[in-house]
RNA sequence: GGGAGCAUAGCUCAGUUGGUUUAGAGCAUCUGCCUUACAAGCAGAGGGUCCGCGGUUCGAACCCGUGUGCUCCCA
């Protein structure tokens, strides 16, 4: 068969894919081998691929695949979760774009459209993976709306509500005047507006003094219950602990002091109006302050206003001023421009507004979490991010869950028309919960339910056990097998969102900590170091990447520069260094397929077979090192790193040592010894590489000979026997060619030209395996360890031992001479440190026995040497 | 404002309890090669005040303090 010139991934990725998810191979049901569980972080049912859900889920294929490679039941659970905020603004846009405005269509209506949405766009990211190879089990997909799901969060719902862990509070939001809703932040813009800055001065009570404050909104000083000032501000420190009368309503307010109060803009006295601002709400919360609502839902002034009740918020503005004004309270007014937030619906100017939201109070449910985490009952790569942990979850704030959208698990909570409230899975249970407090006089009918919905993080927190069905049927099988996960991979950035709430969850209704590991990946940033967004336009058209470069160089480039949890800057380099890996692999598989029709097992084979006997036994050891290595490497979740381990001994090792030594001359034939053990190796580097790059690896091994299995789901055999004697032997080989061809490089002999060489060594030994290597690697016409000093020889020093270059060409000295005192000028420092330490009796006294023995070593060797240098010099 | 993290070659990073030949790798750079798998390649080379300062120690890239710079999270 004709393998092309340069490896080609796509047609082969499509086929291999395509193969294994005919096999089922990625599908999973309980049996009695271990299980390994891995739950997707579920992207939004918006999202398209990017490069953090790139590396996000490269990282769990290969942790997936590698443990289905070691006899583990692998489970690797997909799906997506409603986010409900974007989704419900691309539904919203779409019907924009259809003349639709959602606030004419009504709840109902609405959501058939949202499924509709879903249902045709919401697939797209799980089709994306699919290119990347993740070795899902696609029959598993699941979402946090599909029906048992949905259930299961109003229950988690109503029993915390039970347990009074959810509880009902006010809150800051952005309320619209002219729809009379809320808004979420995304549904508000903000436009610079060219405003006034109105300087009102408060009379001090109980005195003649006054205080002056800035505001560009003088109708909210009817709603005013303190003044703040900062505590460090000269001018006010007379006045703190006094009061102030609040201008035409004559409310007698605090003057407090507090350090959020910048001292140099407007007066330095800011009049606190808690229930209309968000910052005021805060302060008046620190200092117990009391909350007044001057205005209705429709922006007109309320009640608690006083005066121009019943009147828009705007025309009071316009009349305020001149009333206060006549009334002596304005000092002066500036222009001044500021942002405003304006609805994105209706255009009017968003009111903060104190409304009623829904809490979960964190408190009870953070201890068992932060016990699991601090314990290492979970462990998290890197450990760093346990201080992270720990602070916030010492320091927790409650959780707002309600959120003003359509989109998403509605509030189960049930109002009756005289205020009560019921919170209950369904409207007769809250009707009947309402009734058994007392006979009330309306009907089931004239029970209103919530409008609002839940945060999507309040479903996604269940999804470790609900993807099981851990809570709409509990105890099941599946869920007894799968769960606990064993590694949850994801982005620190939302530790808090997601993690941590998933271990309260766990711990809740399981009862159990839901995963194992929890490996955090780096956030990606792009050369600049932006994080890369859709709004500045930055990431990559990964499909495009994948196309352009093949799938196995996609995840080998985003993995290769991301050590765990350390931001990776992306570069398309470290994708071309994945594609030239990819075609260095596919340019060994040639060689080796070319000595196909030359194996000979006869005696003509045998003259190849010394050089070729060190190299298999060589390479043999070395390969077992390197699977040790990549083993405690992935058991310490050092991933990155365990590729370039792979890397190196499949670039270096393999193709530029390994293969160079067996590789038989041109045209002749290859023992069959030889060519099988090559074979072999080969394979064994393929299924380690496999997690990592899974296409090549197994086209690869498919081609290397017929094969009974599929490389996907071969075991791993145990490491084997590592033979160091034989790693020695080898480095000392590697050693002396590149001295060798860097003595040639230097003198400029060309590869080509062949030479004489005279080894000087007081163990022979060493060398006698390595010969035949040796003369082919330096193209030497012969070997010998006869000493014959003569001119025109270049002399290598390499550890104790000499190397002799006998050439036909004239050589340059000087060059030469220039090199080996600059060696021998870095060998006597080197000896001279090393003899500092050892003339200091405290190091020889309190070191340990062994560093000292070790520093006796490295003096000894430099000795050696030196005095090698020196003679080498002499016979210059 | 509160908290956390990072700083090692031009770039991205390793460097495991302080001692392992006066700091390693990949990429980039430079030199020489179209050598019979691979120029998406081969063979070599150069490149570092381990952020500054102070301390602990026989010994510090590593431990402690301090300063500087950058990044993130919460408000």
């Amino acid at each position: 068969m004709e393998l092309s010139k340069n490896y080609i991934p796509g047609d082969i990725e499509t086929k291999w894919y395509a193969h294994w998810l005919q096999k089922g191979y990625f599908n999973s049901t309980p049996d009695e081998r271990e299980s390994f569980t891995v739950v997707i972080p579920p992207p939004n049912v918006t999202g398209v691929l990017h490069m953090g859900h790139c590396l996000n889920n490269t990282i769990q294929d290969i942790l997936v695949r590698r443990a289905r490679m070691q006899g583990k039941n692998a489970c690797w659970v997909p799906g997506t979760d409603h986010a409900s905020i974007a989704t419900e603004a691309k539904v919203v846009a779409m019907l924009r774009e259809r003349g639709i405005a959602k606030s004419a269509i009504g709840r109902e209506e609405f959501l058939g459209y949202a499924w509709e949405w879903k249902e045709k766009y919401g697939g797209i990211i799980l089709q994306q993976l699919k290119k990347m190879g993740c070795s899902l089990d696609w029959n598993r997909t699941s979402f946090t709306m599909d029906e048992a799901y949905y259930q299961s969060v109003i229950q988690v719902f109503v029993d915390l509500h039970k347990k009074g862990l959810i509880y009902r509070g006010k809150r800051m939001i952005n309320w619209d005047v002219k729809a009379k809703t809320a808004l979420s932040d995304e549904e508000v813009i903000y436009k610079e507006v060219q405003s006034k800055l109105y300087y009102i001065r408060y009379q001090i009570a109980e005195t003649d003094e006054y205080i002056t404050i800035a505001t560009v909104r003088p109708e909210t000083i009817l709603g005013d219950t303190a003044i703040c000032v900062n505590p460090d501000d000269e001018r006010y420190k007379a006045f703190h602990g006094k009061y102030a009368i609040v201008p035409l309503i004559g409310r007698r307010i605090p003057i407090i002091a507090d350090e959020y109060v910048t001292t140099d803009f407007g007066t330095g006295a800011l009049k606190v109006t808690p229930a209309h601002d968000m910052n005021d709400y805060q302060l008046g919360q620190k200092y117990n302050l009391e909350v007044i609502d001057t205005m209705n839902d429709d922006g007109t002034m309320s009640e608690a206003a006083q005066l121009y009740i019943g009147e828009d918020r705007f025309e009071v503005r316009k009349k305020i001023v001149p009333e206060l004004d006549t009334k002596g309270h304005i000092v002066k007014i500036e222009d001044y421009t500021n942002q405003v937030g304006f609805s994105e619906r209706t255009d009017a100017v968003v009111e903060p507004r104190l409304s009623l939201q829904w809490w979960v109070s964190m408190k009870e449910l953070a201890v068992p979490a932060l016990n699991a985490v601090m314990n290492e009952e979970i462990q998290f790569h890197p450990a760093k991010f346990k201080n992270l942990y720990r602070h916030w979850m010492e320091n927790i704030k409650d959780w707002c869950i309600s959120r003003q959208l359509w989109w998403g698990h509605r509030i189960p909570a049930w109002y009756a028309p005289d205020g009560r409230y019921a919170v209950a899975a369904t409207k007769e249970e809250a009707f009947s919960q309402l009734n058994s407090i007392d006979h009330s006089p309306f009907t089931i009918d004239d029970l209103c339910q919530d409008d609002d919905c839940l945060d999507t993080w309040f479903s996604s927190w269940l999804w470790p056990f609900e993807v099981f069905k851990g809570l709409s049927d509990p105890g099941n099988a599946e869920v007894k097998y799968y769960y606990p996960t064993n590694t949850l991979v994801t982005a620190p950035e939302i530790i808090f969102f997601w993690v941590a709430r998933m271990i309260m969850a766990g711990e809740e209704y399981m009862k159990q900590i839901p995963f194992k590991n929890v490996y955090f990946t780096g956030i990606v940033r792009d050369k600049q170091g932006r994080k890369m967004s859709k709004s500045l336009g930055n990431s990559p058209d990964l499909l495009a990447l994948i196309d352009q470069y093949g799938a196995d160089a996609v995840r080998f480039g985003i993995l290769i520069a991301s050590p765990a949890g350390n931001d990776i800057l992306f570069d398309d380099t470290a994708l071309e260094q994945g594609r030239n890996f990819n075609n260095k692999l596919w340019n060994a598989l040639k060689l080796i397929k070319s000595w196909e029709s030359r194996i000979e097992k006869t005696a003509s084979a045998a003259q190849h077979k010394q050089p070729s006997s060190f190299a298999t036994e060589w390479f043999a050891s070395r390969l077992n090192q390197a699977k040790q290595e990549v083993e405690t490497l992935m058991q310490q979740f050092r991933l990155s790193e365990a590729l370039k381990t792979l890397y190196s001994l499949i670039w270096d090792d393999f193709c530029s040592w390994y293969l160079e030594w067996a590789k038989p001359g041109f045209e002749q034939p290859v023992d069959a010894e030889v060519y099988e053990k090559t074979v072999a190796y080969f394979e064994e580097m393929m299924q380690l590489l496999h997690p990592f790059m899974p296409f090549i690896s197994e086209e690869i091994y498919q081609l290397l000979k017929a094969q009974s299995t599929d490389l996907c789901i071969k075991q791993q055999s145990p490491v084997g026997t590592i033979n160091s004697d034989i790693l020695e032997a080898g480095e000392l080989l590697k050693k002396v060619i590149s001295a060798l061809r860097d003595a040639r490089n230097k003198n400029q002999i060309k590869p080509k030209d062949p030479i004489k060489l005279h080894i000087e060594t007081a163990d022979q030994v060493p060398y006698r395996n390595i010969i035949g290597i040796l003369s082919k690697q330096a193209n030497a016409e012969s070997i010998d360890f006869e000493i014959a000093v003569t001119t025109n020889m270049i002399v290598v020093a390499v550890e104790k031992d000499k190397f002799f270059i006998e050439t036909e060409k004239q050589l340059d000295t000087s060059a030469l001479k220039a090199e080996l005192l600059k060696d021998l000028d870095y060998q006597k420092n080197f000896r001279d440190s090393v003899m500092k330490k050892l003339s200091n009796e405290r190091f020889v006294q309190n070191a340990k026995p062994e560093v000292v023995e070790l520093e006796r070593k490295k003096m000894a060797d430099a000795e050696a040497r030196i005095k090698n240098i020196e003679e080498s010099l002499a016979n210059l």
